[in-house]
DNA sequence: CGCGACGTTGATTTGCCTCAACGATTGTGG
DNA sequence: CCACAATCGTTGAGGCAAATCAACGTCGCG
């Protein structure tokens, strides 16, 4: 039962692998401890690694020109995350990630993924479908936006996220679904006077 | 100089043919005209094919519990369509897919896709490469739809998709960007009063 | 202890929606 | 080929959801 558990059982989910392939794997990983609110990569940068979150949490957002921060997405453990417009294309994004707590994760850089897929090419199907379900889940939740109103947007975050509801700070979900943080304290409190 | 002309050089931006595979891929292709109006894929239907568009333009979008559409994505020539969630999970999915004019299309089956795979591996990355760059343009319009005003992601718009600007009713491009039709009529005029 | 980050609450404003009425265009069946 | 319907765009009046601005209480932490 050790540490690499948790970011094994999320590759079996998709690809079977061999203990050897298991091996070669966590080969490739790179553990690292992350305190709250620090840094795993800074808009302008290449992003150069796919990072796995073991425990603790982590967010991915931007910047805009008045300050304010937007929430892409998330990562509680058992989830991935990166900037993958630069990781792709290898180029300066505008992605900030950053632990919303203090957090443990592993990192595959983009040079051991590649030697990664040669050593074990049913890798290339692993990260496939990781793309594939991210991109059905983008789309849905840009309809999501488009349709629903802030109550329901929350209402399905509290489903797809029900471990960082009470974790995190309330302004980082109004980040999230697209309202002030002032509007959603608001929000909460006549909730809570409906639904106790 | 055949018609296969567009969708060739589509795929020869990401992977290299050699004639024999160029032979192969458009022999799993089937040709199709569509009417102005007609759906290609209909909510509640299991999206079974990929659809490249040659001439025309298609859109993908969901209708909500007050009957309004929400659209998802528009595909103008040289571009590809899909349900993704349907086409991956080969379950049924909430999108419909339906001509904006009178087009003229290419569809790769979901099963001839898997033989192209096998006969001609490369297309594994050709279609990765799609849904990578599918998953950036997502995230950036969650972004754009989190920090942007209704005027600003209109100017998104006509960048992204100058040659649609003019050639699709003013409805849709109202629904892409998130406001009504009368909202987006007000705003368009005033944008004219101030640029001409 | 005191300072910052967070959450709450109220007053006011605004971006966008709703509803309704009205031309202009398109297209379609008789 | 025309009449009529359907679709589309425009405009105006009024309403609501959410933003803005500001004040204040609370907590955790250095």
């Amino acid at each position: 039962m050790s540490h690499f558990d948790l970011i094994l059982k999320n590759v079996a989910r998709i690809i079977h692998l061999s203990p050897d392939e298991e091996r070669v794997f966590v080969g490739f990983l790179e553990e690292k401890s992350v305190k709250n609110r620090q840094f795993l990569l800074e808009e302008g940068k290449v992003c150069r690694h796919s990072t796995f979150v073991c425990h603790g949490c982590l967010k991915g957002y931007t910047v805009d020109k008045n300050g304010f921060e937007h929430i892409l997405s998330f990562a509680p453990p058992d989830w991935w995350i990166a900037d993958m417009f630069s990781l792709f294309a290898q180029r300066p994004g505008q992605l900030n990630i950053r632990a919303t707590e203090a957090s443990m994760v592993f990192q595959l850089s983009k040079t051991n993924q590649e030697l990664l897929y040669q050593q074990v090419p049913k890798f290339e199907r692993f990260f496939r479908v990781l793309t594939e379900n991210s991109l059905v889940a983008h789309q849905q939740r840009i309809l999501d936006n488009l349709s629903l109103t802030a109550e329901e947007r929350y209402a399905h975050f509290c489903q797809k996220y029900p471990s960082l509801v009470h974790a995190l700070p309330q302004k980082e979900i109004a980040s999230y679904i697209g309202v002030t943080p002032e509007f959603f304290s608001k929000m909460r409190s006549r909730l809570l006077k409906t639904s106790p």
